[in-house]
DNA sequence: TGCCTCATTGGAATCGATTGGAAAAATTCA
DNA sequence: TGAATTTTTCCAATCGATTCCAATGAGGCA
């Protein structure tokens, strides 16, 4: 015989028993509707309290078809930019009483169709969308349903889906014009996974910031990686390998820098005096490594805060496109970007003269 | 008037009586149970299959009580550590057709209090708490409600509740007896928390470590962080202010080795070759970074899967004492060890020695 | 053939809360 | 005072699946 007793069942009922009422009384109560005389409810309420009482919500949600739950499919949480949305999001759900459902595609096409099935089985009332790429046809059944969607950097809304994109545009203006402001001219791009639409916006985005400044877009210092570290090295050993070299360069985001930081170190080029690098998202981290990272800072408050507006506006108007909002990123400078030296601003580096020069700098911090 | 037509409802009532059944029968097919004829059963899986059905589960939780969801009580998502761990937690879960409710605690007790009744009213069928410092009075409600519960790192079993706990003296011996077979015999210490008791644990662990190798412990080698970057960082600082140096840095985690990072970097002390840098935990970024840290790889995989078996071992013996498992690391030797520099290795390094000698090293990452 | 088993199957109560409409009570008005 | 309203309260159906218990029918045995 164990010695905790097994809690008493605490329901609806029994609350209705205690205050000598019927549960529809009850639920008026906590609901708080009209027709019901203060006096009652007062005695109700007392009762509540006394037995602490908190409804299920699970059969609530079981009458209802709403389930006080809202679900987030992420492609992956390896990016630290996801967890610190991550965590904002679920903050502000809490605070309004409600939960989340997380799911991971790991940017698969098969895990997204499992994670939309997720969602429709758990009843979650909205769904925000974060793994960008996907066949409209995997996320089908969300509209079938009627459940109101979100989807971010996508930059189309719907009936019943709205999107927060966010403002890469402005971004990598504020980041180029800081370069050139600088002294830099010949700046060049490591971009996202290649052949993903979010990839390509970046990349015009990194064009168009470039006619802003007044520089010229030059082909030769552009390279793809894939959003993680080992594509953002890969890609800037490639770039160091061509005879011409930039003396400045942006990334698709911060993991990508990273990885040119990696790469940069590995070839004895130091940064910011031989190459300015620049991030975008700002992730924590980008303020704790060596050298600090200048980024574009994205808010992840104020993207999840997007989300909530943009899933709640698609509630409201079912019928109606949903919202399109943007997000602008603010430039955060640190160590990582200083002005090109006489001798790289030389516009056009012939990279023999490097190969001749043993990394000299490479002992400092490598063993 | 949609054009999108709502779907129609579907539960098992349409499936009973589009296959000339009860919903009895359509219950014991669905889940294997016996006593109805092959023929019945073959007719009622083909209606599933044809309407493509999937049984509700918010009426089964409210059915059984039971919802199929594991709650997960998390301190922090800003350590990756608990993001990475996370991730392979939610992976097996869903596997094994489970849910996961998550819940930041930001290390307060209210906070804790607050997840607890979550985990409650959404009637989880398991904890795992890895927020390691509580008043036990916050969660003797789970206990109450026979919730089956795993804690990390409490190092603590008891009727209900097993524990995860890493094997920090394991972890630490292996680092120490590498450091000590570099050459290094002068070895510091970066802890966690002061106050905290897992702090407390690393902390002997080290000791412990240290005594194993044949080493003396000097309590003027110790600092505590706070398990981030900044308090890491300050820690060292700190240390670096004393007369007398250590030639080598153990730290409570990853990112308390970051900091270090930093502060050596900031002071111009070279990574290893002036001082060797020894990590926790092994999170990603750790191999990202410059230099690449030696640190102690804890697989996160390993201990996803240990508290899910120490969840299920406490649910199928309600009244037994739950499991106490151990997660023993590897050393994972990179970039931020060496043996120490002749110079270095001279035991007691004079410290004004290096007040003099401007931090050459400086210029080359830093602006 | 008649009675008894045993294997299948179905009916209906159940989990806990919500809600439309009926019933009861309180109020208004003639 | 009694009829007509209005307000307050409650009964019972409902959401979707599970499960106890009873009913049905086939087969076995005397």
């Amino acid at each position: 015989m164990p010695t905790r007793k097994a809690p008493a069942r605490l329901n609806m009922k029994s609350v209705a028993i205690r205050a000598g009422v019927s549960t529809a009384t009850v639920s008026r109560v906590i609901n708080g509707l009209p027709a019901v005389s203060e006096e009652l409810a007062e005695r109700v309420r007392r009762v509540i309290k006394e037995l602490d009482f908190v409804p299920n919500p699970i059969a609530i949600t079981l009458k209802h078809g709403r389930s006080k739950t809202y679900g987030l499919i992420i492609p992956d949480l390896a990016n630290p930019f996801f967890p610190e949305f991550l965590v904002r999001f679920e903050e502000i759900l809490v605070e309004n009483d409600h939960e989340l459902l997380l799911a991971t595609t790991q940017s698969s096409e098969e895990q997204l169709v499992h994670s939309v099935r997720r969602m429709l089985t758990r009843h979650v009332d909205g769904v925000v969308l974060m793994a960008s790429e996907f066949d409209t046809r995997a996320i089908e059944p969300l509209f079938h349903h009627r459940i109101p969607i979100v989807t971010v950097d996508r930059r189309q809304a719907e009936k019943g889906a709205g999107d927060v994109a966010i403002d890469f545009e402005g971004g990598f203006r504020k980041a180029v014009l800081h370069l050139r402001d600088l002294g830099h001219s010949q700046i060049g791009f490591i971009g996202g996974t290649e052949g993903l639409r979010t990839s390509q916006i970046r990349l015009e985005a990194f064009q168009q910031a470039l006619r802003h400044a007044g520089l010229t877009y030059k082909p030769k210092f552009i390279r793809h990686g894939d959003y993680r570290v080992g594509g953002g090295e890969a890609a800037m050993r490639s770039l160091l390998k061509a005879p011409v070299r930039p003396t400045a360069v942006m990334t698709a985001n911060d993991l990508t820098a990273i990885g040119v930081l990696r790469a940069l170190h590995a070839t004895g080029i130091s940064v910011p005096s031989q190459m300015s690098v620049v991030g975008f998202d700002d992730i924590m981290l980008s303020s704790a490594i060596i050298p600090s990272l200048t980024t574009i800072h994205i808010s992840k408050e104020e993207m999840a805060q997007a989300c909530i507006k943009a899933l709640d506006h698609t509630k409201a108007n079912v019928n109606k496109r949903g919202l399109l909002l943007s997000i602008s990123g603010s430039l955060v400078i640190r160590e990582s970007t200083a002005p090109p030296t006489a001798q790289t601003a030389a516009s056009a580096i012939d990279n023999s003269m490097w190969h001749m020069r043993p990394a000299a700098s490479m002992r400092e911090t490598t063993r």
